[in-house]
Parts: structure tokens; sequence; C-alpha cells
RNA sequence: CGCGGGGUGGAGCAGUUGGCAGCUCGUUGGGCUCAUAACCCAAAGGUCGUAAGUUCGAGUCUUACCCCCGCAACCA
């Protein structure tokens, strides 16, 4: 079906199964600017991947269970269910008007993603990775029930303010000690100490092999990643606890543990296999060509810096538990923090911008060419309106709004008319390609953003150098050869800018007759009607 | 002494293995009129957090100190 890419790629590289997932939010507030910092990436990533012709997939989902979700339900008298249903519903439109090209935007309360989780986990348990412990644990004899650090509630031993139990706002984290004879936050009533049975992942037996993978693959990595992941790896793996006391979770399959659900974590790094699975039963493909060792696999995880131990540790410990010959995930995309004027994002300080709300003044593509163009992607970001809209007017507005539209809107003329391109604008298109794709493949996204800037730039200085006003009316020739060469410099923008701005290039492709992007170097082969041809971005007028 | 990241012209940032300090925005002057007063050219503006050291030479290496920010696993 698709040509010249499929051509080449048998004569040259093979094509890849490229696997991108995006972290899955969770449905517990609405998704911010710093959420789409991190989740960007991956569908750029996506886009990048489909244009070079390898077989793409891209999931994610919302991540429903957890304590936080459970609490909130209980406050506001609903069933948790319906607290995960409305926000995923809300990411759901999100993604859509941010035009996220998921293959599989699911969700993990779905019966098929628990399905496959509790057999995964089964496997675990079978393997001797999963095992039962007895321990102390704060219970509460009102509520009759055992109760997680943040349900807890005490007076901070480093700074005297009541605080919750998971961490103070004065940064401290309180030991087990700290929590024993701990208020209850639900009634009120002080909790005792009762002995519970957990089920736990042993970490600490897979140390080896996950020193062993992080070696392997941490030159792919972002440096927050590795810093990260070494820093546990040196202190040593310590098993964690996979169950909790809740009823909103997915079941764990072994017989004793009927009260207890499965720890969020566990099945929602889980998530990327089952929703693989899932979409690969409906397009027919094989799911384990894409996550199981030996086939031509690239894996990406695109997430925030908080994410990152779940994706480098956890999800790589429980594939390897699995003991099935998973292929661990192989790029590591984290992303730093983007705040707001100088202010991390917080909900208590309400100082966070909503996606919804920043899509409902700006422009789609305009937002996704600064996330990525200016995004965290090395260190935290100060994100302030002011730098937003100077960015969207020079970049998008001034250079590459104006390009096209002095280009394809020059006064009288009806239609791109053939010439010869401009030896020294070809050459630099054709570098374009290749260093705007090590760029990428090198998680360098600002620097690819700024290379295909630059291209823009080159248009400009060759437009005012030529003088197309000028030789319009002494040398058509060379007219139609300024026309052509600039036409042909968009073109290939529709091309290069497409995982960027998506619906930006689709309109360039139809001004220009192009019926689908490629990551190729295209020439105009025949002379174009221009008609209906509009002004790319709006100018933001504001202070 | 918990771990990590950072402090570079007015603002936001690049600076690969040490070798004349760059980019974007803004400012000033000029050019052009095809274009969304957009585009092009030029100029001004920096003791590269502080102090010391290594070196023929340090933003780049070493040491000490100061200041910001994040992380700290059973909250995601």
């Amino acid at each position: 079906m698709n040509n010249l890419l499929d051509k080449e790629k048998i004569n040259g590289i093979e094509k890849r199964n490229v696997l991108i997932g995006g972290a899955w939010p969770y449905a517990n507030s609405s998704l911010h600017l710093g959420h789409l910092a991190a989740l960007i990436s991956g569908d750029f990533l996506k886009r990048y991947h489909e244009l070079l012709g390898d077989n793409v997939l891209y999931v994610s989902g919302t991540d429903c269970h957890g304590t936080p979700i459970t609490e909130r339900a209980m406050k506001e008298g609903v069933n948790p269910k319906d607290i995960a249903e409305r926000y995923h519903k809300e990411f759901k439109e999100v993604f859509d008007k941010m035009e996220f090209s998921y293959d599989l935007y699911t969700k993990t309360c779905e019966e098929y993603h628990k399905k496959h989780v509790e057999e995964m986990f089964l496997k675990m348990y079978k393997n001797g990775y999963i095992y039962s412990k007895k321990s102390m644990q704060p219970y509460c004899e009102h509520c009759g029930k055992f109760e997680a650090d943040r349900e807890l509630e005490l007076v901070c031993p480093n700074c005297g303010l009541v605080t919750k139990g998971d961490q103070c706002d004065c940064g401290y984290v309180p030991t087990e000690e700290d929590l024993v004879g701990a208020t209850c936050r639900t009634c009120g009533n002080k909790t005792i100490q009762k002995e519970n049975t957990h089920l736990y992942l042993a970490l600490s037996k897979l140390q080896k092999q996950i020193e062993q993978y992080t070696k392997e693959k941490k030159e792919n990595w972002r440096i927050a990643s590795i810093n990260e992941t070494e820093k546990y790896l040196k202190e040593g793996l310590k098993d964690r606890a996979v169950t909790r006391d809740l009823s909103w979770g997915v079941d764990i399959p072994i017989d004793g543990f009927e009260d207890k659900k499965m720890y969020v974590w566990i099945d929602a790094v889980l998530g990327y296999v089952t929703a693989t699975q899932r979409i690969c039963e409906e397009k027919g493909l094989n799911w384990e060509d894409y996550w199981k060792a030996n086939s031509n696999i690239k894996m990406y995880m695109c997430h925030g810096k908080d994410n990152i131990t779940f994706h480098t540790i956890i999800l790589p410990a429980l594939l390897l538990a699995m003991n099935e010959n998973y292929h661990l995930p192989d790029v590591m995309v984290s992303t730093q923090y983007l705040n707001i004027n100088s202010e991390k994002i917080s909900k208590s300080k309400g100082n966070g911008i909503t996606i919804l709300q920043m899509l409902e003044k700006y422009n789609v593509d305009s937002i996704r060419y600064y996330m990525i163009s200016h995004g965290p992607e090395n260190k935290d970001v100060d994100f302030t309106i002011e730098n937003y809209v100077s960015i969207h007017n020079s970049d998008l507005v001034n250079k590459f709004g104006n390009f096209v539209n002095r280009t394809l809107k020059f006064k009288g003329l009806t239609e791109i008319p053939l010439g010869i391109m401009d030896k020294e604008v070809d050459d630099e298109i054709t570098k374009k390609y290749k260093t705007v794709s090590d760029y990428i493949e090198n998680l360098e996204f600002k620097k690819a953003c700024n290379e295909i800037i630059e291209l823009i730039e080159i248009g400009n200085k060759y437009y005012d150098e030529r003088k197309p006003w000028v030789q319009r009316k002494e040398d058509i020739e060379e007219f139609n050869n300024t026309i052509y060469t600039c036409a042909n410099v968009i073109a290939n923008l529709s091309n290069l800018l497409e995982p960027i701005m998506p619906e930006t290039t689709r309109k360039l492709r139809k001004y220009l007759k192009i019926d689908k992007p490629s990551w190729n170097k295209i020439e105009i082969k025949e002379e174009i009607p221009l008609e209906d041809i509009d002004i790319l971005f709006e100018k933001i007028d504001e202070k």
C-alpha cells in the first residue's frame, strides 16, 4: 500500500516495531500544562516514526484505581468508578483536542485490562517473585479497616503541626514508628497496630538483572532517569508491598487475599502490555511482536520525572518476574517539571492552568509547538503567558506564517509556477531531514525545532535577497524560480512539522495538493492553483 | 555532611573532548514593500554565582562557599 517508503526500507534500514507508552494520567484531577509537557513527547514520537514508515503503536489510558480516588468518592458520596469515568471522559476530550494520535487510549477499570493483569500477577506469584509476608500496620477499630499512610493524621515530629501520614507540608516524611498511634482521618479515633498480611514484590531478587538492564539501555535515557534509577540501585532495591486494603482496584487472584486489591502502580504500568494486547487483537496483529525479545523493537516510555522509578524499576521488574522473555523498555523520555510563574504547579495553590483552559484561548498547534520547543526537556522550565505569546508571535506568526503567506498570497499570483529549485536551498532541505531525525532520536526535541525554524529563516532570507516583487516586473523566469523554490520549502516544512503541528501541516498539504506527509524530501511536480489560502496563525495581541 | 539539576548581555536559553563568548525575544539605526507594521541588514549591550587553584590558555577541569529548584520509593 505504501510505495516509496517501503521500498527504501527494504534496501536500507529495516522497519522497526515501535511501541510508545504515554504515562497514564491519574483520574483525580484535570490535566494541566505540566501533564501536557510530559505527554506531548509521546505523540511527537508517534507521528515521527509513522512518517518514517515504522510499525508504530502508541498506547495509554486512564489510571483509575487507588486510595486518593477511593477517598474522594467517599467524601462525595459516589462510587469510585463514577469519579474515574468522569475524568476519563475529560481526558479523552483533552487528548482529542490536542490531536494525540493514540492507537488506543483505554482505562485501567476495563475488564480486559483487569483480567490480563490478574493473569500476569499470578505468573509472578507462581515464579516466586511475589510472596506473602506478615507485618504490623495501623488499624482503625472504629472504621474496621487497615489504613494507608495518607489516611492517618498525626503531629509532625519535625515541625509540630498536624499533618497527613504520607508527607508533611514541611517536607518531612513520617517513619513507621511516627505513625504508631496516629489518628484516623475518617473518624478521628486513634489507630492501633494490628497484624496484616500483604503480598510483596521481590525487587531485591531482581537487583542484578535490573542493574544489567540499566547499564545496557541508559545511554538512550534522559539524564534524570539515569540518576534517579542509579540512586535506588545503589541503595539496594527493597521489596515492595503490592497489595492494598481497598475495595476499588484489580482483584488479587490468590487465595486469602479476596479482601485486598492490587497496588495501583502495578496494574497501571502493566497497562502498557494489556493495551498493546488489546489493540493488536483489534488490528489483527501479534502483540508479541512488540513485547517479546528477539524481534526488531524500539520501545519508548514518556512520562514526567515523578514517574521515573515506576518505569525504570517497577515495570522492568514485573516483566522480568513473569520470566517470559519480555522485551524491556528501551528509551526513557523523562520530562522535568513545568512551573507556572516560578511556582510548582500544585492543586492547593490553585496556580495550574488546565489544558482545556489553554485550548479555549489559543491554537492547538501553537500550544504543541511551545511544549515541544520550549518544554522542560532537561530541566524545569518556567511557563508564563508572556513568554508563550512571544514565542507564538515570533516563530509561528512572523517567521513561519508570514513566509507561507508572502509566498502563496503574493499579490496577483494565481498559481505556483514550475521553475528551477535553488541549489543551496535544496541542499539545506536535504540536510534538515537528517539533522532533525538525529536530534529527535536523541531526544533533543528543542534542537530539532530550532533546525526547522532555521529552515524558515533561510527561506525568508532567500526571499528577500531574490526580491520577487522586482523580478516579477523584470524577469518572469527568475520570479518563477523564486516562488517555486519557496513553495518547495513550504512543501517540505509540511513534512518536517507534521509531528509538531498536525493541523497546520494538514492545511499546507491541502494548499499544495500533497496527499500525505512523509519523511522524504519532496518536490512540486506541476503547477498548483492557489485558492482559499488562509492565514496560518493569528497574532496574539494582549497585554 | 541524603541524592540530583541549575546560577552565562534587559528577559528566556545554547555552549560538544578547555582554544578568539553564541541563539531567540527586546532595544537602537538602516533597507524593502511580496506579506499578518510581518521580512532583510547592521549596531549597542556580558568581570559567564563568589573566591582560590591547575594550565601557555577555563563558561568548560579541581576545591571551598553562597543562592535557586526538584526528588526522597507503602500518594499518584
